[in-house]
DNA sequence: GCAAAAGTGTTCCCTGTACACCCATGC
DNA sequence: GCATGGGTGTACAGGGAACACTTTTGC
């Protein structure tokens, strides 16, 4: 008996994490097709071209759903069971968007953080892009679920590396509690508010600002930003 | 102007590294064509099966072409370039080796750590299988060379989350000092012989014997052992 | 004045790092 | 006896973790 070889679709899956209220956030996109029973939020996703590796095609499909241009794409994983596919509404879904017969299709997932008061939705195709809180994700085609959960996952060893990414889901101005909460959210753990401010101010590239905040019942907090360039600088002296 | 979407062949490719007289050794296999033009060794990769998934793939193609079987495959990226079938020697070879016309090809790549005393080649379709030195490796056919680059990376994080992985590389019984030649070759940095011996008897997962060197020119080293029963509850504990 | 969150210092422990000499063995 | 690599202790510095009270502001 001869087995034969995957000849196959390639799709790629962007998990874009927003910080929004004390809660990580992912961008999600609607489809948009007649029948009523396989619509839904899904990853902004889609099939990547003949002439294009996956990196081109993530960052051209992101764009197309949701006018996200500038932003950091950061290949992490790629899905490629057969059963991805055994949903029959996810397949025809699949062939009605695509026209074409589809009965097997690998993706290449990508993660990447962004603001949440980014502007959206300037030239998308599908009908709403939204931030929905991770803790509350909806029901999703394909593997979209799993996708997200090995996001997650890998977001703390990309900001391990490179401590900078973090920055791109907090606001240029922010206080020290923004940043403490978004650790929280990340690393799933308290953090002890003296120890990581003393950690915070020992950072030279998190510059504390004179502005402060206002109309907030409580003593109001200081705002820092973060300097690249001197984050940069620092990098090199490694 | 309508763009075609891509549908591809799959192939996976293994980068299994060995640790051997100091030195980190890859596992290569070399092409049996009748061309000689385009003879060489490279990765243990191939196409996948329809039915099959990625990982299924990659350990049954690892198995076929070194007789490797109980090892643990770790996918850490994917290549995906259009570029990778720019060399026509290279699609020669695979339109002969799969009898199919191929013009663009993905690859899923896998990481592993292997002991370079394991049996190899028992069930081999290739000529040979043998382990290269990593600091003078031969020109190999696509992205290879680069698919190991990225592969030397990955280690480190790897290590990092699982430390178990390392015993992988070495033999049943070592010496503190084979452990420390290892930590120096994956992290590229001179470790002090006084301050890894402290580090080591700290953990108790590695469990000293009574056993020594013999036949050594030199005062004897003591023989270690990893134990995981110890290092599993050492993990549980956290 | 009270509720709500910001801001601030000290102590202890553990870990990483720097550093130099004697020991066992084969030849 | 000499060459080769194995094995060992101490001292200092820096970072992580524990812990409680005062300050500012809006209402």
């Amino acid at each position: 008996m001869e087995n034969a070889f995957l000849q196959t679709y390639v799709s790629v899956d962007c998990v874009v994490f927003g910080f929004d209220k004390g809660q990580l956030n992912v961008l999600l996109v609607q489809r948009n097709t007649p029948s009523s029973a396989v619509n839904g939020l899904k990853l902004p996703g889609s099939l990547i071209y003949q002439q294009e590796d996956a990196d081109a095609g993530a960052y051209r499909v992101l764009n197309e759903l949701t006018g996200i241009k500038k932003i950091t794409l950061r290949q992490f994983k790629s899905f490629t069971s057969p059963a991805r596919t055994a949903n029959k509404d996810d397949v025809a879904w699949l062939e009605t968007t695509y026209r074409n017969k589809i009965d097997r299709l690998i993706t290449i997932a990508y993660l990447s953080l962004g603001k949440t008061n980014r502007k959206l939705n300037l030239v998308s195709k599908y009908k709403t892009v939204s931030w929905r809180p991770l803790s509350e994700l909806p029901a999703m085609p394909f593997d979209h679920k799993q996708i997200v959960e090995e996001a997650l996952n890998e977001i703390r060893s990309w900001v391990e590396m490179e401590p900078a990414i973090l920055f791109e889901l907090l606001p240029v101005k922010f206080t020290v509690a923004d940043l403490r909460r978004l650790y929280e959210e990340i690393y799933h753990r308290k953090q002890d508010v003296r120890n990581f401010h003393k950690k915070i101010i020992r950072m030279e590239y998190i510059v504390p600002l004179e502005e402060k905040q206002e109309n907030v019942s409580h003593r109001a907090a200081r705002y820092y930003k973060f300097d690249r360039v001197i984050y940069n600088k620092r990098k090199i002296g490694l």
